[in-house]
Order: structure tokens, then sequence, then C-alpha cells
DNA sequence: CTGATTAGTTAGGAATACCTAACTAATACG
DNA sequence: CGTATTAGTTAGGTATTCCTAACTAATCAG
């Protein structure tokens, strides 16, 4: 399976759902993306049968190792995003809103560039 | 017809193909784009039906002042984004390669902060 | 004039990512 | 205990965006 914005997205929201309330479910990912049950609960098989989350009997949705990794590194993207973006006064909803859709497509050295440049505006080097 | 990542993508080449060759087909869209004549083919007959181009009898295609607007706003975002990108030590090719993708998902306001502050950084504000 | 190449179109198909309707299963209320 | 609600699945469908195969039409070489 590639790991298309689609997938990011499903794994990003689990991962802040359970850093929220700790306990994820597919109706809460359905709520908190706006997409109907059978939509998520396909998705879910997906992501299971390649092995970034696990489907618990009660219900509870984690994250496997894998899952993990893809879902930190795209949400660490949306969080430096977000904050470029309003350092250079756009209105946070606008800088989240982009930051939620650039998140996939900036390159692993696009993003340590950025993540250099902006160390180095807010850090004092 | 919402103006997507891909009818973007198509006004944006015809716009870089007439600046450089001054004539463009649809062969010359499918070969620069890599994708088949028939797909160029469908595109342009839908570009046509919503006012973005005009499909001149001996093949030539041309962008409408509607298209032109488009495709020159698109390669604005393209270029300030490379320039960017290139400016905090991305290899060229990466930054047009993000540029590319990223050029599509970023807001009007965004694309104006991040200007200004390139201005800024660059015209020595 | 014939045969080959090139440009463009038409028809049909596949993958992705979403949907509604209708079902099962479990839990919760009164 | 029976009914209503909630969670999840299954089946079938839609829109988008690409594809190949096969066609037409025009140009070009010999």
């Amino acid at each position: 399976m590639l790991m298309q914005e689609a997938a990011q997205m499903y794994l990003e929201t689990i991962y802040v759902l359970n850093m929220k309330h700790g306990f994820v479910r597919s109706v809460d990912i359905a709520n908190e993306m706006g997409y109907s049950k059978p939509t998520i609960s396909e998705w879910m098989g997906k992501l299971q049968d390649n092995g970034y989350i696990i489907k618990r009997p009660d219900g509870g949705i984690e994250l496997t190792e894998a899952g993990l990794e893809t879902a930190k590194s795209v949400y660490e993207k949306h969080e430096l995003l977000t904050n470029l973006f309003e350092g250079i006064g756009v209105s946070p909803e606008t800088a989240s809103d982009d930051a939620c859709r650039v998140e996939h497509y900036i390159s692993d050295e696009t993003f340590e560039a950025l993540k250099k440049h902006y160390k180095e505006e807010h850090g004092g080097a």
C-alpha cells in the first residue's frame, strides 16, 4: 500500500485522538474527520492488513510501531508548518488548514531544511 | 468544475510550454507531463468547455483570460516556493519537485505572507 | 498514388477514495 | 424481557483521474 495523503491523515488522526482521550474507536475517527462509518471501517481494515494499526476486541484502535512512526512524522510536519505560517503573520486557522494539506507533500529534505531554518530564527543562532 | 490540482497542472504546463516555444499542442503537453494522448484530449475538452483554453483549428492550444490567470497564479507560487526552498539549502531538484506539489495547496493568505517574508529577507527590509 | 508516421478522438477499463442503505451485534433503558 | 440506541460491517454505487486499444484524419516520403 502506498502511504498516500489519505492513509497519513487516518494515522495522524488516530495519533492525535489517542493523545487527547487515550482511547480511539472507529466512530471517533469518523466524527473527527467527518467521514462515514463504512469509510472508516474499510480503511481500518486496510491499515490493519498492512501492519499500521491493530483493532482490539473491545473496539479500540491502536497504532503499531510502523503506524506510530508515520503518524508522528506527519504530525511533526503539521506542527512545524503551522508554527512557520503563524510566525510570518498567517491567521491560526489558515495556518493550520494549510499545514494540514502541505504536510503530505513536503519531502524529508525540505522538512529538515525548514526545521533547521526555523530553529535558527527562534533559537538565536 | 473545481480548479483542482490536475486542472491547475495542465494550465500551468500550457503556460510554461507557451513561454518556451510559443506554440503548444496536445502532444506537447502529453510529452511534457508523461501522460497519454487520450488523457490530454479528455482534459483539453473539459478545460475548453469550462472556458480555460481554446483549441484552435490548427491544433494549437491557447489559454483564455481565465486560464491565463489561473496558470500565472500557480506558476508564481511554484517560483516563489522553489526560491524559498533553495534559499534554505534544499537541492534545486527537490526544491522544484516539492514546490510542484505544494503550489496547489497553499492558500492565498499564506502565499502573500510568504511573499512578503521572502521580500524582506532578500530586499533588505 | 501508396504506405508510414503523427495527431487527435472514442470507447471501455482500472484504481482511489468517498458515499448510502441495510444489515448484525452489543449495550442500555424502563 | 423487550425495545431503542450505538458500533461496526457488507454490498453496491459515484466521481476523479489515469490507462490501453483501436479508430480517423492529415501529412510526408518515395
